[in-house]
DNA sequence: TCCAAAAATGTTATAAAATAACGTTTGTGG
DNA sequence: CCACAAACGTTATTTTATAACATTTTTGGA
């Protein structure tokens, strides 16, 4: 369903490893600028946008990485690569989000959409709520 | 699930109308700065892109207009005001989108986010590919 | 009716997100 | 080694969205 291009493909560069980094090391979503700022990227010699949502590219091309779009963030895909469609759930308290799959219901989605003549190739799913511990806490009080 | 504040409500402002009429005029989503473009909003007196946000933001929240994320763009809700999760179909030839209920999906995919203890509020789906024309029309060449 | 609070608007400036255009470097296969 | 493609660096710019603050309009009581 996904078009990825290669699961597998050629190594990282330098570049695209050090934001992959970064992604798997914060426990949300960031945004390019997010992770122009961290110190680990400004060590690594990266200082502008378009060097970030280059190695953001490539990274999404190969299904390493999933944007968020309602977040216009980045997340590290916990998945392993995959080529089915994911959802997320995203917590609006402490914007920390979750990756879920979408198998049985992908083929609704794109079931649906063929009852229209529609031919699909990418689902993106993205839903907001609050995760367990905000549920808690939020209850808690 | 949605959180429309009242699907009735006070009657629409003139700019909200405005604005409300220029998408239902248009045939695609189209971006606050495409609306502030169009010649009928100029002719309405609004010229700064706050203006249309604003009114687009009213809009959203009676559920007479939905934001397509990933396109950053905003289209007239065709189903009446409703209070069910929809999906949108995005042809990636010519921008155009179909909107589409999502009954049964809404609750397999709130169903999935439960599992993970997570109370979801708000569901979007956003699929692309390619709408009957434009897929005919690849064909035909 | 008149007034006060709330909602909407106008205006200017700015922030945030993404890309264009260019030249240079690096890596890879022949 | 060389030629080509991919990646990168740099600067400027475009696109999308909001902040801050003053003013106007609307609306629901006293």
């Amino acid at each position: 369903m996904a078009d990825h291009a290669h699961l597998d493909g050629p190594a990282l560069t330098r570049n695209q490893q050090t934001v992959l980094t970064a992604l798997k090391g914060a426990d949300k979503p960031l945004t390019a600028y997010d992770v122009l700022g961290l110190p680990a990227i400004r060590k690594a010699g990266m200082k502008a946008p378009l060097t970030i949502y280059r190695a953001l590219d490539k990274l999404m091309d190969r299904g390493l990485v999933h944007r968020i779009e309602s977040l216009n963030a980045f997340v590290h895909c916990d998945h392993g690569p995959h080529d089915h469609a994911t959802g997320f759930l995203i917590c609006t308290d402490c914007g920390r989000t979750l990756e879920v799959r979408l198998e049985s219901c992908e083929t609704h989605l794109a079931g649906r959409a063929r009852e229209q003549g529609f031919a699909v190739d990418n689902v993106r799913v993205e839903m907001t709520g609050r995760c367990p511990e905000c549920a808690a806490r939020a209850a808690a009080s």
